[in-house]
This record gives C-alpha cells, structure tokens and sequence, in this order.
DNA sequence: TTGTATGCGTTATCAT
DNA sequence: ATGATAACGCATACAA
C-alpha cells in the first residue's frame, strides 16, 4: 500500500494524506485520526527511497569502520555503536555501518557524499595525521571525529577524551607511590589517542627526572595476546618493570595471565593501571574493582558523538563543536608502592 | 552533478548515460569510455534514492541489534558482522543496523518490509521459540537466522553450530577423563543455542548414568562477571566441581581469574572446556591453547549467513536455505583426569 | 482546510 | 547505438 492507495481508501488527496501523516498543522483533527488509524491498520509506512528523495535528506548516519590487517573490527567498537545507535533509533534515524579495507576507506566517504545515502558521518579512529578530515571538508559531508588529530583541531567537529592529561596523571601517581621503572603497553602510535598517551606518560617521566627507557615501550593491537606476549618475553628475559600502564583492559587481562602463570601477582609484584573504556562486557567494578583504572565510558562517547553530529545536521549549523572529557582515576586492587620500600 | 548534467556534459541523453555506467551491452565501447572517464572525473556517483525507486531495491541488509537489560551489545556480534560486512562490501551491499531495545524490534522488521530501506535482514539471537520468524514470513522479507529455533526448521533459512553435538562431546570427554561432577556455565537459556548446548550436555551426562545436578548448572549473560561470580560463590561454598563446561571465552576468563584468587590452577585443581568463537581480540591459540575448546568461527558465520541471503535475494529464490557446522574439539591446557585419580 | 501540479534523479519501455 | 517519455512514491509550492 503506498500513499495513493491510502489516499484513495480514505476518500482524500495524497497531499492531504502526507499533511496528517507528518503532522502539519493545517490538517483537521478529525482528518488526522481518520488518516493515523488509517495507516497504523494497513501497516502503511512511506517509501523511504520517495521520500529521501523528495526532501533530499536520508536519515541515515554512516559508520566506515576499518577492518585491521587482522580482519578484525575493534572490539572497543561494539560499545561505542551501543551508545551511538541507541541515540539514532530514539531521534528516527538509521545507522549505516560499511565494513572496508582501510584502503578503500576514502572512496566510501565520496560515494556517502554524493549519493545521498547518509545525511553525516562518524570518523573512528584518528590518526596523528588523518586526511579523512580534509577530504570530509572539501566533500561537505557533516562528520564528527571520535578523537582528535594534531593539526587544526578547531576546524572540525569531534569529542574525545583528554589521552594526554590521563596517562600524564596516572605515572605520576605510580612516581608518587615510589616507582621508578614504569613501562607503556600502548595502541598503535600512529594513531592519535595513543600518541598522545605516550606523550602524556613521557611528560610525566621528565618532569619527575627519570629516564624514558624505549625497552619498556610497547604499542600494538589493543587486544589480550598483546599484553600477554609483551609480559611473557619481559618476564623471560628478566627485565619486569616496577609497574606498567596499559591502554585497555584487553591487553591488561593478557599481562595478569602471564603473571598469573609465573606466580606473580598484580598490586604486589608489579602494579598496574588500566585504561578502562568500560566495555561492558568486561567489568572492572566491585567495591574494590581488581585494576587501578582511568575510566571513561566509550559508551557514553558513542551517544555523546551521536548527538553532536545530530544536532550539527538538524540545526543546519555546521560550525565545529569540541568536547573534551576528563578520565577518572579510580583506585584498585593493582597498585601498591613497590616491593623493595 | 547528477545524471541529466553529466548527458549534457557530453552531449549524449540520460539514458545512454545510464545505460554506460551500468554496463549495459548495447553501448558503443567508443561512448562507454567517454562516459565512464567523465563520471570518475567529476566524482559523479548515481543518488541512492532515486537509483532505488526506480528499481525496487535498495541494496542494503538490515541488522536489528537488540540491546539487553544493560543497555550492552552482545560483544560476539563485533566478529559476526566483521564478517558479514565484508560481504557486503565486496558484493556493493551497505549494511543498515538498527540498535533498540528488544522490545521494539518487531515495530523495525515491519517499517523495513513496508519502506523499502532494506532488501533482506539477519536474525540475531533466535529464542527457543521466537516470534520474528512468523513475523517476517507474513512479511515477505527475505531473510536468514543465524542460529534456529525449536520449531519448522525447514521453512526458513538458518545457518547455525550443531550446539548440541558439540556440547554433548565436550562432556562426554570430560567423563571419559574421569570426571563425574561436571558444571554448566550457559548463556540465557531462553536462547535457542544456550537450550541446545544444556541438552547435549544432559544427554552425556545420562548416558553415563551420572546424575544431573541443578545446583552446577548456571545460565547468564555470557560476559567475564558472569564467569567470576558463578566460581567465587562455589569456591566460597566450598562446593567446586571437578569440570566445567562454559559457553563463550568470556566467562572463561571470569572462572580463571576466581580460580587465580583462591590460588587454583585450570586443568589442574579444575578441568574447563570453553566454548570458543574465535573472538578476534581474545585469541585462544598457541601451540598448546590455553583452553581445551569447542571451536567455530563466528566470523565465519557472520560471512557464510550473509553469502546466503544475498544469494537469496539476487537469485529470486526464496527457498530455504540451511547450513550445519559442527565445532572443532580442540584440546589445551585447562583439561586433565580429575585430580584424585 | 483540502486539492492540483510539479519535481526529486534515476531506470525501463518503446521508438528510431 | 541512441533518444524521448513515462514510471517509481513521495513532498511541496501554489491554487482554491
């Protein structure tokens, strides 16, 4: 059944149908109901390619997410499309998700912006330089960046968490309890956050005068092999820190596995802190959560980008808005002074 | 730029246009070419909308992710559809995901089949008995379920684990390893998989004339608390069995961290079979594996359930399709004869 | 308050 | 091999 049909059903003019439909006001009550009930009892609902058409807006926000070398799909991803696509669904519209190799990732954004299949986009992860952000720009196609780059920050829109001041916080709080070699189990360095969370840790290490030791710097793949390779080797070779930060909980459940296997505790033979995005299906809560953590919710990120774009595309205001959140240090059970005090 | 400026661009109609760009033969290969080098150089690509309402398709699958009480995303689907979507992809499908509580779900399928947004969809999660496959029949939507219910297996198309039969070895070797009191750690068992996983199990159980105790049987929302929770109360109980099988490697790593905290090591004070779905983040491989496990890709699924629906579609053939695998018994490190033995 | 006519940008039908 | 014309199903400017 499309509109003529309902039209003709109820004795109206497709126009007058489409008025009640999308709740114009010139239209009589008395029409509406007839109309409303009309189309709830046919499950009439209008043509979502006529109508984009007509009003030469989609209703669609698209999502490119890069597949890694691995053919994997970020895990911290699925929380952060929770909290997006909850917002989407509640404000009526759709999320497109196109799942390309990261080579194939520019092409999607120009045909998103020509072909009219999404009214915005949401830009993951961000590189130290990222040329998506230019060629969105020259494209006008709305966007929001989940993370930052280095370069023009107030030339675009994005949310992110302050990388920076986090880790810069967290290693002064392990110097503060006495540590003195503290190593760096990080993301991908070409990508922004974790460059900045290097920066942030590096900073931290100067300003208390101790040396930056590239031996226990690690970045990589944020999953759990990751930490647990980099623990095994160290441990292997002797050469275990006082203490480490890591940049996600998946990794730091790979560094206990292998203390764990070598009897070693966390918080007592070495201390860590976790940067917990809150996945929710790995909890770090309890009274006492088991890791020492810098928590922001990637959930919350997620709605909070939502709503930015939303807002830029229905306001028909596209000036640049910018949203930084602190991270919280909440106290665990990982981290102690060191054993030797 | 559209089609009609890009025909005067070149002094041809629309319709030699259109035909050129897609690949109809009865274009001269002369005008293919100016054609096709014109559209690529002024970035031309054809609008979604209108290409869709003149064909009657819109080249776009529709996922309905249903949130749970937690407002969380079932972390395995991050793997499902990394394989879907690169299916998609490849095959110039988009992929429309709609994220709502699971409430509203059946309100989505409706707008999908009557709008036109979507060609087919993906089942996710299918209940013991699960009212959307009715739903979408009546509908006329094509679609797939990854996984079954109980009920007309053969009216629609399916791809699913022999959840049962893998389910259903894993305790039948746990028994022939000696051991007698064997756990359950399942996921909703309102879910058609988790029903079929606790019958396999059942039947081993009795098949070897060992009692089933309800007490070690535990069912839940499969994520790493779950696994944590379940052995911290039987350790405190004093009441751990002597193997457990458990339902995704996210509780497995819940059980293991209980264990590590009461000074207990797997395949040694407990046997644990965990069932793997090859999570791209949470490798369990290695030379010798970590877990013993019931291994099958969900990513692979994710892709094979795709490759079926679009074989649907594009063949015109509604007829059901179904696809069986079974799960890999992989043997590793967390399985052992029972320690009195 | 309701209706008529037109346009949105394609693809398909029927000519030539 | 190419073109004119009519759909596709809606929204909207304009008319009544």
């Amino acid at each position: 059944m499309n509109l003529k049909q309902l039209a003709q059903h109820l004795n109206l003019s497709p126009t007058t149908v489409s008025r009640a439909l999308n709740g114009y006001p010139e239209v009589s009550e008395r029409t509406r109901e007839r109309v409303m009930s009309a189309a709830a009892q046919h499950n009439y609902h209008p043509s979502h390619h006529a109508a984009s058409l007509a009003i030469g807006k989609s209703r669609a926000i698209g999502h490119v997410v890069p597949l890694s070398e691995h053919m994997m799909i970020n895990p911290h991803f699925s929380d952060f499309i929770s909290g997006a696509g909850d917002v989407y669904a509640k404000a009526g519209y759709d999320m497109l998700l196109s799942v390309v190799p990261h080579t194939e990732e520019e092409a999607v954004y120009r045909r998103f912006a020509k072909d009219g299949r999404v009214d915005g986009v949401i830009v993951h992860g961000p590189l130290v330089e990222d040329s998506r952000i230019e060629l969105l720009q020259s494209l006008g196609l709305p966007f929001v960046v989940h993370g930052r780059t280095l370069d023009d920050e107030s030339t675009y829109s994005w949310m992110d968490v302050n990388n920076f001041r986090a880790f810069e916080r967290a290693t002064q709080f392990l110097i503060d309890l006495g540590h003195q070699h503290i190593g760096l189990i990080n993301g991908f360095e070409s990508m922004n956050f974790a460059a900045r969370r290097r920066d942030g840790y590096l900073k931290a290490l100067r300003n208390a005068g101790i040396q930056d030791n590239p031996e226990l710097r690690f970045s990589g793949e944020m999953i759990e092999p990751q930490g647990y390779q980099v623990m095994k080797s160290l441990i292997d070779a002797d050469k275990v820190p006082m203490a480490f930060l890591i940049s996600s909980i998946l990794p730091a459940l790979g560094v206990v596995r292998a203390m764990h296997e070598s009897g070693m505790v966390p918080g007592k033979d070495m201390s860590l802190i976790v940067y917990d995005d809150q996945l929710s299906f790995l909890q770090n809560s309890g009274d006492i959560p088991m890791f020492t953590s810098l928590r922001s919710s990637i959930q919350n990120a997620g709605r909070s980008s939502a709503e930015m774009l939303l807002d830029m595309i229905n306001s028909n205001d596209t000036q640049p808005r910018n949203l930084l959140w602190e991270a919280e240090l909440v106290l665990g059970s990982s981290t102690a002074p060191p054993r030797s005090l």
